[in-house]
DNA sequence: CTTAGCACTCGAGTTATCGGAGTGCTAACA
DNA sequence: TGTTAGCACTCCGATAACTCGAGTGCTAAG
């Protein structure tokens, strides 16, 4: 346990690594408003907090650092979310309360003003579309073997993919079942369709259509690619501005695992409903060792849809980002709400 | 007008220059095959070419690189494209004989291709869609105000636009007035569209539908977006990998710059066919002084429909790059006339 | 328990030193 | 006249030596 002493000096150190990005000495923090007391002092209680492993010393006779763990302190126990400026709040209302864009920009917009007023990089998962429901299913022949084929959801989800029509198969019959299959199915969840079509349209489908296996699989497809994660970032090169990243090496390193999806979603997604913070090793992968992950859900019906975060250097400004995150995912969640219902 | 041996010498130097990234001496050209001259005479032509602006030297007593007029000899002289190796070859013409995708995933396959085989980014403007027709028009309804209006292109790019519709105007009302358009409208290319539709149809319009004027503009919006310019890039990270790059305030002007989608646009849009190669200051901004673009048009029918590029360092390998990009475009010409025709 | 004082440490930044690659020039040679 | 060997010279870049000062830990006095 910390005395209220060692936390303010703790609380001193990160606040003032996070603007300088240079070790902090023990004078720097004696002269801090409301410290009141000495260098010598406050070099003692450093060298304990040290000891406890919540500050490091680059080398003997430098000043300290936070330590992971230090940074764990901070954000569970001693920072205060930040007031946001009040042009910044004005700019987050205003994406959610103009003219009702197309989900997709909005999103944009969201991720772009959040890398924008927190020089980080920022990203987004989602919004998760599997329990949206089918509102419209339908193909556009282009040609003799080509066609398209549109997929609407009732969140105004667009989804589209061009199919080839293989020999022997005439589009004719294949617009006919889905037209059938847009009646049958319309309203059903994502998540089942696929079993609908299995259970209760097999039987009807084969019926109509000497080639359903060709359709089933068309529909397999999009499916597919409509419940697979997406990924929306923004201010990438923001990193290069952090003086942790004047070595090329990390930057290419982080660079190159920001364009793996995959990697991107396991890194932010989170379970917990809130701002979740993952500091340095936290997030074990090597490329993010020196960067925290600050991110939070979105909620629909209490449901997590989506997720938005930060990535940006463990000396983050935690306590900037966390309430920005705090707002932003309020205010996306309702406007999920006011869109969806 | 330099002799043969002073092209031989340029030659090598650039060459050379190409693969180490280092200053060539007259020594290191003296020893290559089929050279055959001393280090001294080398060093006499060197000279030489050096006062002709062809080449230069770093400081006084290190090798020579070539400068901007160097390069630009080499590649209007001298180079000779490069034969491809098989493997690229195969993976090329794996990209358009697999079965059709759609095209923007062909699109950023070849993309992603063309920079894994030349580890520089790589960049693709377009394809242009305003001669598309219009095929298909659609309004389909989520609920009382909102709707989803996509709109398909004989060439099977979809676009769709979420609307909101106004107090005082119907649903069905737009959608009865769609319908109209649809058949009305359809076959005709996208950059008429507009013109059609305020001479031809203005009138039976205005008997149709009380609030002909929303669907107007919302028509128009999705011209706009449909017709600016699209850009697929891939392998940002792979500047990253150049020595010239070494330099973070270098990486990140060229990161930025990439994102402006139309500096972008600008820098690789070529009016010629053919592969156009820009080389340095030939680019007219800072950020790309030095690096090279090369890139060449694909055609359809002998218009220009769009371009492939690659950006790198003025040290590119231009003789891989020019052959890869001949054979990419015409391939992608090919594709795009199997596709569409 | 706090603080002033002080010797000590160590890195960052600067200057000095050194080796070697490469040049330009000269003179000899074909 | 063109080519080449030889050589003195230049200058970069890497390495070592040096200095400076911020910051520390320890001690002893308040």
């Amino acid at each position: 346990m910390l005395s209220e002493r060692q936390k303010k000096i703790l609380r001193a150190v990160v606040d003032e690594y996070i603007v300088n990005a240079e070790p902090v000495g023990s004078r720097t923090v004696s002269k801090r408003e409301d410290m009141g007391f000495s260098a010598a002092t406050i070099r003692n209680e450093m060298a304990d907090l040290e000891e406890m492993g919540f500050l490091e010393q680059p080398h003997t006779s430098a000043g300290r650092i936070p330590s992971q763990s230090g940074y764990r302190y901070y954000v569970d126990h001693l920072m205060v979310p930040e007031r946001l400026k009040r042009s910044d709040l004005l700019a987050i209302r205003r994406l959610f309360t103009s003219q009702m864009d197309a989900l997709e920009q909005t999103i944009q917009q969201t991720v772009s003003i959040l890398s924008r007023i927190t020089n980080y990089t920022s990203i987004m998962l989602g919004p998760e579309l599997y329990d949206n429901k089918l509102k419209h299913l339908q193909v556009i022949p282009l040609n003799d073997r080509l066609a398209v084929a549109i997929l609407v959801t009732d969140t105004g989800h667009v989804d589209q993919r061009q199919i080839t029509v293989p020999e022997g198969v005439s589009l004719s019959s294949i617009e006919q079942t889905v037209n059938l299959l847009n009646t049958k199915l319309s309203g059903v969840p994502l998540y089942r369709l696929k079993r609908t079509v299995y259970k209760e349209l097999f039987e009807e489908l084969s019926r109509h259509v000497e080639n359903y296996e060709y359709l089933l699989a068309m529909i397999d497809q999009m499916l597919a690619s409509e419940l697979e994660s997406r990924v929306f970032t923004s201010g990438t090169t923001h990193i290069l501005n952090q003086p942790e990243f004047k070595d090329v090496e990390k930057v290419k390193s982080l660079m190159e695992l920001l364009e793996e999806t995959e990697t991107v979603t396991r890194l932010f997604t989170t379970r917990d409903t809130g701002v979740q913070i993952k500091i340095g090793y936290e997030n074990h992968l090597e490329a993010v060792s020196h960067c925290s992950i600050v991110s939070a859900s979105f909620l629909l019906d209490g449901r997590s849809l989506g997720t938005i975060g930060v990535l940006g250097p463990t000396r983050m400004d935690y306590q900037k980002v966390v309430s920005l995150l705090d707002v932003l995912t309020r205010d996306f969640s309702k406007h999920l709400r006011d869109l969806y219902k």
